[in-house]
DNA sequence: CATGAATGAGCCTTCATTCAT
DNA sequence: AATGAATGAAGGCTCATTCAT
């Protein structure tokens, strides 16, 4: 069997037990057995247990990032781009429940250089996100009411501050890797369209209403 | 040294290590050098490690329920409730980086039953959000406009189905989660005031707004 | 039993198994077996393979330079010291075999660290020797022969040349060696006395005779 | 391209290999490399990492000894073929430090059978060097004083006992290992005539006086 | 002739855990 | 109450070695 063709069944039997059992907890004599193949070559195609995780990561990240750049035409409206995305990423959730638990829950396990890795993945969606938080901004924004262009400012990131756009950002995306695993937990089977629409709902009005003026203020505030 | 006292410097000490080293790679032994006691009397008083990092989450959990606890006046409006328990939240995980580290991030890593015992705890905060984002439904819903008590029915957990507000909670959860983790590992320095109301914002509106029936709907749903 | 006693039943296991499988050869299974101890004993104690055979090489040496120290008073003559240290050498490597067969066969196999610090040992041997042919030459020289200065001048370590001591010194060493090998691995029961003078006779004279202008000359030379 | 070269290519490898990284820290693998062939030809050609070794010994014992041949002529006196013999030695150690290497520092590392081999060579160097020690005996004996043919009598090795020539032959080829591991490795640059005459200077003379009568007296023992 | 693919076996190391005092 | 001493069990990793082509 090709070398190639092998390395992928490696990853694919690795995804399964590190989703299973944990990264910490998966052994490679573990995961050697799962794709019925001696630990020597592991280690001769993979490298190192942290490595095969690496690799895995790598793989699984490639393959979500993949699926959302092929859902999001960067011609549509921001907010569509947005809704589209969210679609893609419960629809990848729901299809590739194994990817989905090794990236978001195992990936901390691992040690500093892997876990530094797969945070840079996650800060480049959040990037992406914030860019078209900020571009919505500009679209929603209502001329004469807010100034545009200071609607959801770019995130300035090396001046600690950065912008509304950026927090609204992992909020977005924190919610929806909640909402992700509300659905994988709980057995709802919703759509992904309609999580998706769902979480626009919540957010997306917020937004609107935001740029408009207005402002949650507690009630000790007033 | 009376017993109850050596335990609780037994769990600050874990909580350090946990939170510094993570569940797995933290050892039983430097645990015990770091509190400054023997191993026997560490196994004696804890009973195994994963029994300790248990009494570990359980402490810290607890510790956050009270300061949501405190924070939250059940004779507030339920808007209110959410922005004093957001703003006492964000002010924890500010105040208390290793225990939010060890709830937040390496409940994760352990195996089964400590797990399940996280799991729980989290489920229980989002159900109390859950039942604030009810009410909430019925403190805004405008009268005419959709049967109020049909605005976020009530989750039915066991149904499967579970409502609307049940997913508008972890949603919820999951973007306070984000943002905790944003204002600890960029180095925000934002209020845990600025934080809640930031979220408040976005979410209250777009919860309000929905409820006069507005919706997300996509360009191509049209 | 007391930390420091094991400790030493460990390296004397250790010395044993090291002289009869050599150092790569020997698994620490094979050593823990040996002093009858498990093996997270025996790499707590003394940390790691490598750890474990330094600190035998160390034991080993300090013995052999304890015994040619008390052997050699340094009061006398050099020729008499020379010949004490070489009795007492031949006495050692009789009487502690598995010491000399680690410190002189396998010394070599280990890595890097470990193989300098034996070297080291060996140099600090050869520098004292060649300090005792240094001052013999002062000593047999007859004046108005050669300058007694002159002699075998002190070796100048760090200009590269290092006069006529230094070599003598290895070479004296080196025989040595060789006859301690002859004496364990051809059964010749020879007593250290022996084989010592045999030495001293082989070279004392010639140093002796050098001194007096002697040399060898190759006929073709002449 | 023939068996034999390429046989060849492989031995000139592994004597690189081995002499670089040590008998049991060098792999197939690095030795494969460096020769730029597949694992299995090295195994089809010579069979086993230890016949491989083996094999590198011997061809590096031939070349040593083919040089101790080439350079000594039976026909010369015993000293000047002790001196010649000497002399090809140095060169050859100077010219050929891996060969020496393998054969001198390495060869100890391996196992059983190898180790045989090795001290077999060596053997067979010593014996001959004792025959010559034995003729310089009678050679350099002066009728009279002692009886010339029980000067050095000629070992008798099942004996055990062995005769004197054989601890002066062990004494002087260790002694000339001695010289050449310091010429290796403090740098100096001297000629292997010059070394080769140092050593003769320091034992030719010696036994020649010895067998006048003159021995080592320890003070003590007078 | 030559090799890519594959493995059985074993070693070093560590960790959670427990006696005996 | 507290601990120094000790271990069973298991995991990551590597190496010499061999088919099938």
């Amino acid at each position: 069997m090709p070398r190639a063709q092998r390395e992928q069944q490696m990853l694919d039997a690795a995804v399964r037990v590190f989703s299973r059992s944990g990264y910490h907890s998966a052994s490679m004599d573990e995961i050697a057995e799962e794709c019925a193949v001696s630990k020597p070559l592991l280690y001769l195609y993979l490298g190192s247990k942290e490595a095969l995780f690496a690799a895995c990561l790598r793989r699984e990240a490639d393959r979500l990032i993949d699926a959302l750049a092929r859902a999001v035409d960067p011609s549509l409206a921001p907010g569509e781009q947005l809704y589209r995305g969210l679609e893609a990423f419960f629809a990848f959730v729901t299809d590739h429940r194994e990817s989905w638990v090794v990236l978001y829950q195992q990936a901390g396990a691992a040690g500093g250089p892997v876990a530094a890795e797969v945070a840079n993945v996650r800060r480049m969606v959040i990037d992406a996100v914030a860019e078209l938080v900020r571009q919505s901004g500009e679209a929603l924004a209502v001329p004469g009411e807010e100034a545009p262009g200071a609607a959801f400012p770019a995130p300035r990131r090396e001046g600690g501050g950065g912008g509304e756009a950026l927090p609204i950002a992992h909020a977005l995306v924190g919610a929806a890797d909640a909402l992700a695993d509300w659905l994988l937990q709980s057995g709802v089977a919703e759509s992904p369209e309609g999580t998706a629409r769902r979480l626009m709902t919540l957010v997306w009005i917020g937004m609107d209403r935001r740029l408009q003026g207005e402002r949650f203020a507690p009630p000790g505030a007033d």
